[in-house]
DNA sequence: AATTGGCAGATTGTTGACAATGATGGCTAA
DNA sequence: TTAGCCATCATTGTCAACAATCTGCCAATT
């Protein structure tokens, strides 16, 4: 269930459980709504039930974990309302960071997104529609954009709190056959907008990305 | 230093302290940087340094206070690039809920946000460039428009969050003398907008809003 | 005089035992 | 057979004592 690197250890015992609890959950290795025992997470880390106990009230603080008293702690899960309010959160969010990235970014920084999309070209081009694309290829993109806004909260607000999120929802999503070609041309002028210096451009471009991604879940919901 | 109720009996000991602190926090009751210390706190509430111990861990993961190992936590403070940072944040958020409660909004609520700008314009008019319109009075009035939103992760992260931040903020700025008369006008046209239906137009105000009261702050640093 | 070493004190981190609450299963009675 | 109740069990919540670490201070040395 849990199992994952010990190299923690130079903190608290509270602390490396903590983190750990925390990749377990956001790798998927847990699934949502999993039941955590505290009596066999202290045995399976090897630590008393004290500090785990903490780790698990700094993940509740998280909302990685749902506490219902005296009943136990579950990893949390999206319902499919949360999701979709999630991707209007990313919207907003996700295009300030592509305003903001249009400007601060080097131009060795946009070199880089330009090779991540010349890599996602010929993966897309081998294995066409692949969920591989969709869902790994696709955040690294999103990740050196929120990069380079500067910003850190917002990077702390969308890499920490958020994306955690996306990967948390129960169901996985066959996406249309044609999305991803088109999610990779809007990639390409976001970059590009991005590479222009132009700010405004650069935020609609991936609003309406985003934008377009929550159409097509709610398109899918609609017709099961 | 931590006084307020203790109405909180019905969950647990650490649940009771959580929200205790928290509201002291958010309140200002607790300045930012002020060290919090174990023993005083579970002295304070009666009770054991376990269950406070595990409060406070929520409060980390919250990140309304900051822990250095085997050193104490201390409440969190916002350096000003962090407070510009929260600006940004902010315009994205809280122009995306202006757009959503523009769709959403009732007729009454609608008629509730008209309600808190006459009483602000009393209060403007009598006592002019207070801080109170610009620090308390403001606030309402975004939070209705959040709650308009319908959209609760949106709520959850604005009110819960990042308020929570703007109040942490070591020093208080010096509204320009005009500064609140501008802010009135701008809450007006984007109440208007609301009203309309015009989700593009309210966000566009919102966002100019956020962004003049930034901009308000950069101003009044560069010149010292 | 400044710096480094170490000693006391206080504070945090951890553990194990104990109390309180919720869930489970079988039993009785309608 | 089924509904309701009670005892038992497992799990969570709390506490108090113990160990580990840091801070500040004093003295000794260069």
């Amino acid at each position: 269930m849990v199992s994952g690197s010990h190299q923690s250890s130079s903190q608290t015992l509270s602390d490396g459980a903590f983190e750990r609890i925390q990749t377990a959950i956001v790798k998927g290795d847990i699934a949502p709504g999993t039941r955590l025992s505290e009596q066999y997470l202290s045995d399976t880390f090897g630590i008393g039930r004290g500090p785990l106990r903490e780790a698990i009230r700094r993940l509740e603080g998280r909302r990685l974990v749902v506490r219902i008293p005296h009943a136990g702690v579950r990893v949390a899960s999206l319902s499919v309302a949360e999701l979709i309010e999630l991707y209007y959160v990313r919207e907003a969010l996700e295009g300030m960071a592509c305003r903001l990235a249009a400007q601060h970014m080097t131009e060795e920084e946009i070199a880089g997104l330009r090779q991540v999309l010349a890599r996602h070209e010929q993966h897309a081009g081998l294995r066409t529609n692949e969920s591989y694309y969709q869902q790994e290829g696709e955040l690294d993109l999103h990740f050196l954009i929120i990069q380079g806004s500067r910003n850190h909260m917002l990077h702390e607000l969308l890499c920490s709190d958020l994306y955690h999120l996306v990967r948390m929802y129960r169901y996985r999503f066959s996406t249309t056959p044609e999305r991803p070609q088109q999610a990779f041309s809007e990639h390409h002028r976001i970059i590009e907008a991005i590479a222009d210096r132009d700010g405004e451009l650069a935020e609609l471009l991936m609003r309406r990305h985003i934008s377009a991604s929550r159409r097509n879940i709610e398109q899918h919901l609609e017709k099961p």
